[in-house]
DNA sequence: CTTGACATACTACATGCTGTAGTATATACT
DNA sequence: AGTATATACTACAGCATGTAGTATGTCAAG
């Protein structure tokens, strides 16, 4: 129903629970690890772990179909959900989503405390970074002799 | 009150809308213009542009500095605020925060969507980027000589 | 064909954030 | 003393999310 995966983006939370609430982000993991499931499927999941009751997995995961994260086929007299995207997808969906929208508004601060954090969590990325400009480097004077 | 600038980023947003509610938004364009203000002084301004009651300009004046954002004096019979941070500065909080938010998490992923993004939106920075990149480099590497 | 298991739809309430503002109360100047 | 102005406190609406109950539809078995 709505076009963007990452409506709100919490920096301070973890994994996926930067842009899922809890039991959200519970049962993205659990449609991940299935490939795609009946509510039931899921319900049975959760319970082995939590007290929950059917019809708040299924509220969820209705939300979550509107949202246009999982896609909802019906079958027999119920309905199948699967992620729209895989995990990894979505990560990057997420990621772009996010960058974009930094980069967009504040494009000077954003490439300077990009570069800062990358050095600060990982070094050895910045190695992998450099060499990923050069190569867009090169694409853009490419892109210019074309024009 | 809160330890953080940026609790929820809305990528999909303009400018500090971004992080701010619309109404926090105003106020703090204000109060970035005035410096420091009393809530009257920020009233009389929204006022120009907008129906709005002094209660809720001074409710939100009082939030912004629960959340830290805008510091709040003492003065005569009433409060003199004050934004903890510039403009400026602000947006760098931001910008920092949602670059450990998203390369904290996914970390590949969002490298490769930065230079993708970055590109896209302005190829003159991947320049700039590249030299921020050797500087980080050849300082990545003094410290590895006085280890 | 009635009953029971299971499915969904719809409704609802709680919490937290934001916009909005009223009421009560303190204070200060005239 | 009274009027203007300041704050504190309270409250409600809308949205997102977690939570779940109730009503209703469907299908298979006895």
């Amino acid at each position: 129903m709505q076009e963007f995966v990452a409506t709100s983006f919490k920096p301070h939370r973890n994994g996926l629970n930067q842009v899922l609430g809890d039991l959200e982000q519970e049962i993205m993991e659990v449609l991940w690890k299935m490939e795609e499931a009946i509510v039931r499927d899921v319900f049975i999941e959760l319970k082995k772990r939590r007290k929950i009751a059917y019809t708040t997995v299924m509220t969820v995961m209705g939300r979550l179909a509107n949202k246009g994260i999982l896609r909802k086929t019906p079958i027999k007299n119920s309905y199948l959900y699967k992620p729209v995207y895989s995990k990894d997808a979505f990560e990057k969906c997420i990621s772009r989503e996010v960058m974009r929208g930094i980069l967009g508004n504040y494009t000077h601060a954003a490439v300077t405390s990009f570069i800062d954090v990358l050095s600060e969590i990982d070094p050895k990325q910045i190695e992998f970074l450099s060499n990923l400009i050069e190569e867009k480097k090169r694409e853009i004077k490419k892109g210019d002799k074309k024009q």
